[in-house]
Parts: structure tokens; sequence; C-alpha cells
DNA sequence: AGGCTTTTTTTCGAGCCTCGAAAAAATACT
DNA sequence: AGTATTTTTTCGAGGCTCGAAAAAAAGCCT
């Protein structure tokens, strides 16, 4: 079944501990790295050494607080921002974001752009990816040669290899191989990424303490989706990016939804069923788009008067309470990050959730689940795909040694 | 976070491998070895000399079939049946089984009893179990100083390091530290295993084509419980055991579960739900003990007469449904083994889940899903615990060389 | 029967890798 | 300026895997 260990294998993966301790804290010193990676100090050196000649690490500065121990100051390695770039790309509701994003993480050029993509026909739908990572490439002050990878991330179902987007709701079109297509045009190596398995691995860089081994991003927003950490990984279905909390049964037969299925917590917890809800139009009503705009209004309304409007919000928290009790019957409780114009309202979600949630087995210590919310989702999903890139240089290219890079090494003797 | 490969470890894995393709393959020869390991054919020679000479494996006589193809032969290793030995210990409502096992899983002893689970107290349940396992130790006919692992599983929760029993419906008791308690009694390596998981594992030895990466074991009995195995692991929540299949929402608000909460999938499938919905009792009447036979005796009436018996099959069969569709949103369609007394009426309970399972979005393709049934449970839980057991032998004690074995190692020069 | 072919298994030297100890480097303290 | 302290590098030892070649153990062929 799974591999054995090849010789070569070992300097690999402790070249990928080495990088990925230095990604993760910053500029530690070789003595921390020695530390963190349980290798020793002989090793560390060694490989160090290596990345510095490679162009991939570069030291820093001896950081001004460690002055105030005696001996040899401790100096920092910090990740080269030249020896590599990788390209985001972001594909949600009418709107394609780019980003290029250098080794060490800062965002050096952007492009945004609004489409129409519910009614864009295929090709013209491809043709606007390629067009403006094309653009961006083409630019004379970017070093095309450094980048490395390219992460797409999009609304919707992706298959479990991040690969193929499958379904979104974004646009009626189905199957598009965004990362074989992205791969073929440019001959860089591509994802197409889940946006709240992106998400969730944007959270897990921005707050590692709260959000490390086991939680949850919820993006509530016209659709229910979500992304699952478990210890420590991303986690994804066996053949999709699975993790469809939004369509998990909340009552059998109930509310139409989206999916034209009936029932799904989404049919009670998406911006259009709180809309439609408030409206006080039928569960059988065909769900339709309502602007971010309109929501916020929405909420305003049902926070001034106990009418409809609150009653909706009741009837989501209600919904999004016993999916998570659901799901917590499976995984057991984790921290909760709410995403998305309704986290913004998640005050008045919070009260029916929590009672629905206490009603669960998976909700023993419904006081005990803590929620954070997050109002905006775009810089999340962006942010994910670069660390997911940035992450594949690392343990895929750079761990690797020997490769031919012809952005910063050019400079190597 | 994840720490650096050591030289040292390099080896130990490399015998892991060795040991566990052993395992899987029977008497694989050491050129399949160096195939499915992907080692070379040298590495292969070192390491299973070593292990031979360790007593750990045995060379068998060639297979007969491999005489008509020319050259050396092929000579297959096996496990030295005498290199160690395992006990299982599987404690179920009223019943308490053990076995003890070689290290080339054959089962060389067992013991039954039936005792009180219901109503003992928290020292004579605990005292049962250790003067099982203390009376087959005490066997002079049994090299005691083999026995490397003791592996108790048991209906209920456990915790995720498979230590403690969290809770169960077999007794009122709660959070014993079994695993522990073994541990410090007999000076052995001891797991708590749930019972589920169990099933799951035995599974994937026993068909590994049809249950290999991905499947799950549903356990139909008086409760319904869960093993799973995603990307061929066993999946455990963050704390506990997880997987509480039985206790996902299936009615918000709706029928009253064993665990006192409302709605829960079990409250419709489970036995005692099964049989309270066929005796048109109301669906908050508390759940009572039905015995196997009489749950044959419903069946057989429920294929007999389209009364309130086949209704409460069809209703159990709709909870599964909308249960499994939920989880299927969450990690995509896999194989289902239907395991336990009412997996012998599957035929009453088939049709109402694969309708209800064709109206979730986890179902998309139900006639895709394919189902496997198993009414006894018993043996499965066995067969888990000893290859849990085995399979730590194999990668924690043997894989690490240099141990001071007692029983096969004394004929070693 | 004896030599030839084929396949499996072992042997042997080369090349890496990590480790521990010791040395070197760089700073604060006295 | 010398000493203590801490970090980093250097160096030799020991292990591990690998590829190539040799050895072993059959069947095949004349």
């Amino acid at each position: 079944m799974s591999v054995g260990i090849r010789h070569d294998d070992l300097r690999r993966r402790n070249r990928a501990m080495v990088l990925s301790a230095v990604r993760r804290a910053g500029q530690p010193s070789r003595t921390e790295i020695a530390a963190t990676t349980g290798l020793s100090h002989s090793t560390i050196s060694a490989i160090s050494s290596d990345l510095i000649q490679e162009g991939i690490l570069a030291e820093s500065k001896p950081s001004e607080t460690a002055s105030l121990k005696r001996g040899r100051p401790q100096v920092g390695l910090a990740l080269k921002p030249e020896a590599a770039a990788v390209v985001t790309v972001v594909l949600s509701l009418n709107f394609l974001s780019l980003a290029v994003i250098d080794y060490a993480g800062q965002v050096i050029a952007e492009e945004q752009r609004r489409l129409d993509t519910l009614t864009m026909p295929r090709n013209e739908l491809i043709g606007e990816c390629l067009a403006i990572v094309r653009r961006r490439l083409d630019d004379p002050d970017l070093d095309v040669g450094s980048v490395a990878r390219i992460a797409m991330g999009i609304q919707g179902i992706t298959d479990s290899h991040a690969r193929t987007m499958l379904w979104s709701p974004i646009t009626p079109l189905t199957d598009i191989p965004f990362a074989d297509i992205l791969e073929k045009e440019f001959g860089i190596p591509a994802t197409m990424e889940n946006d709240c398995n992106m998400m969730a691995v944007a959270l897990q860089w921005r707050d590692p303490h709260r959000y490390r081994d086991n939680f949850i991003a919820i993006l509530l927003s016209h659709g229910i989706g979500m992304g699952l950490v478990l210890k420590g990984e991303l986690f994804t279905g066996t053949h999709s990016s699975g993790g469809e909390f939004g369509h998990m049964i909340h009552r059998p037969g109930g509310a139409l939804c989206r999916c034209g299925r009936r029932g799904c917590v989404e049919a009670y917890a998406g911006n259009y069923a709180i809309w439609r809800s408030a409206m006080k139009m039928s569960e059988d009503a065909e769900p339709v788009d309502v602007g971010d705009a309109d929501m916020r209004a929405l909420a305003a309304k049902a926070r001034e008067t106990d009418g409809p409007e609150r009653e909706a919000y009741r009837r989501a928290g209600e919904a999004l309470g016993f999916g998570l009790g659901s799901l917590f019957a499976l995984i057991d409780p984790a921290p909760v990050a709410m995403v998305g114009v309704s986290a913004a309202a998640f005050d008045l979600i919070e009260p029916a959730l929590r009672e629905a949630i206490a009603q669960t087995a998976g909700g023993q210590h419904s006081n005990s689940i803590s929620f954070d919310t997050e109002p905006n989702e775009l810089p999340l999903i962006r942010e994910g795909c670069a660390m997911r890139a940035l992450t594949f240089v690392d343990q895929e290219i750079f761990a690797s040694g020997v490769q031919a890079r012809s952005g910063a090494g050019k400079n190597v003797a």
C-alpha cells in the first residue's frame, strides 16, 4: 500500500520541515528551528546553508530584543521574497480577482474585474480567467519566470484532487477542469480550490492559536458552505471537496433549496431563504438572488422590530444549530468561524442557534462552543489560495533541491 | 509542528512497511515485498534477514503454483505465530468475551461469560474484565510472556485516544479508563476501542477489495452506531470515538431517543424505536430493551402483512436514508455495510432508505450506492480488536528492532 | 546427464544523511 | 582585556539504501 522511505526522501522531508518552520515562525534562528523540528543543530546548519545558497532563504539582521542575552546572538532566517511567486485567481459571483504574491507572502500585484458569470458561455468564462492571468504574466515589471504555482478558488464544489470545478452557484456550467486548463495554457502547475476550504486554510494562518487542529469555517452567504480542518488537516470528501454542510437535511421534505431538493440547511439559512421567510413567501418559492445591501437592511429591520424578519433569522439559527448538532455528533464540537454577509447578522442568529444545538447530542456543552465572525469572505479566500500555493512551492518544489529556478537563481554562482 | 525524520526512524519505518506487507499479503516473497513497498531488493533482503533472525518472520515452503515458472523459486515469508500474542476483550450487553490470538492471527484460546452489565457496580464490572484476562494469563499452557497487547472493545463512546470508555448503553457507569486499568494490572499495553470502529477495521481485513479506502459500517441494533474509514484511515472525532451517526438529527423535536434528546436517527431506526413504532406506542414512550428473537419475529410479521410492523421498518429506512444523505453531503457516497440484528431485516428497510436518500444532495446517484449486510456483529468486533492489536505490535514493537522479547526470542543465539 | 537460461536472493562497495562532540564565532559581563 | 555564555559550523563516525554483480536454485534443451 503506502510506499517505503527511500534514502533520498530523508533530505527532502527534512528540508520541507525547515521551510515549514520558517514560514510558520517568520524569522526563526537555526536554534529555534532545531528545537521545533527535533533535528540536530548540525543538520539544521547544513540544510539552511544549502537553502541560503540556493536563494530560497536569507539571513536577516538579528532581532533587537535578543540583545539582552549574553552569548552569540541568534541570526534569523527568513523566506527570500524573490525566490518565487504565486498567482491566485478567485472567481465568485460576477467577480474575478487576481493577485501575484511573492515567496514571503506579500501581494506584489493585483487586478479585479466584474463580469456576468451567470450568463457567460463556457468559452468566455474560461477566456476571462486565462486573460487576467496572461495580462499579469505579460507585465514587464514582473519576473514571470519565478511564478511557480497558480491557485484558483471558486465558490462551489470541486473534486477532491483540487483540479476541476464540478458545480458552482455562480454559473450554470459544470465540470470545468480549470487546473488542467491553466497548466496547459501557462505551463505552470495549478489547482482549483473550493472557497470554503481556502477560508479555513487562511484562518489557520491568521490565527493559529485559535484555529489550529480542529475547527470549522462556515460561509453564511447566498448559499451555505463549510471548510473543515480536523487534526490539522483540511477535510475533503472522497470524490469532491465535500463538507457540504449546507445540504445536510434539516427537515425532510421541507423548504425548497437552491439545489432543487427539499429541507437542506441552506433552504432555511441561506440569504435567499432568510429573505423568502422574512417576506412571508412560500417555502416553495424559487430562490432569488439578494444583494448584500438588501441583506444588511433586512438585518437592521430585524434588530429594530420583532417581526417576520427577526423570525426569519431565528429560523436560520435553528437550522444552523441542528445542522451543527448533527455535524458535532460526527466529529465532536470544535470552534466555529462564521464568514460572509450574514455573519454580520450573527447576533440575530446566535440565540436560536444555541438553543437548537443544546437540543442535540453533539451540543451537550453548547455554551463552551465558541463562535467568531468575519463578514468579508473574499480576502480570506485569496489568502487561503496564496498560502496553499506557497506551501506547495515549499513542499513540492524547494524541498526537492536540484531544480532549475530562473528567477532568483540567476545570481547564484 | 510535526517532527523531522531522524536517521534511525528510517529503518524503523521500513521494517514496519515490510511487516505490514507480509500481514496483508500472507506469504509474499521478498521480490513481491520489494514491489509493493518500492524499496530495493537489497534493502528487503537485509530487513527480512533481520526479522527472521529476531524470530518475527519465518520462511515458508515455496508455493506449489510457482513451480510452473523457470528460475529460482520464490520463497514465501510468513509471520511467525509464536513471535507474540494479543488478547481481545469484547464487552457488550450482558456479555463478556475474550480471545487470545497468535501473531499470525489465529485464535488460540477463548472464553465467554454472561453477566448483568446493566446493574453491576463499577468495581464488579471492572473486576470481571480483569478476572477473565487473569484466568487466561494464568493458564500454564499459554506463553504469557509473549502477550504484547490487549485490545478491549465496547459498545459505546470511547475517547479519541482509545483509552477510556466515556459512555455506554450497556451500563449506567461512565468514564472508566479501561486501558489504564488493564495496563496497570497486567503491565501490558492496552487500548479501549469503540465497537463500530472495530467492525470497520475487521471489514477492511475481511474484504479489502470492497472495503479499502472509503466505506461505512453501520450497526443496526438496539442503538445505531457507525464506523467510518476515509482515505484508508479510521475516522474518529476530535475528542471521542466520534461518528455518532445514530445521533444526527433526523427530525428536530421528534421522537424520544435513548440519549434523552429528540429526533435522533436512532429514535426512528434503533430496535427499540422500530418496536415502539410497530406497537403503535407514542414517540414519547420510554425506550425499552427488545430481544433479538422478538426483533426477528417482528421482521417476519412485517414481511407477512402490510401492517404497522412494516410501516415501522419503513420509517426506520427513511430515517437512515436521510441520515446517510446528510452524511454523504459531508463525505461523498461510499459503500455501506449494515451490521447487526436488524441488518437481517434490511430487505424491509432498503426501499424507504433508497427513496429517502434519493431526495438528498448526497444521494444523487442512490442506485450506485451499494449495501452489504452482516447480521452478526460480535465476531467482527473481535476480529477488529485482534487486527488493531496485531498491527500495533507490528508497527510499534517489532518495527523498532532491539526489544527484549521473552517468547520466541529465547531460541535466538 | 550436463550445460544453458531464467528468476530470486545475497553480497559488496559507493554515496548520502544525521548525529554528537568539539571547535569557532560573536556577544555581554566583570 | 579577559572570561563566560550562547549560537553556529566543522568533522569524523555510524547507518541506511541503492545499484551492480555474484551466487543460488530451479526448469529447459540437446
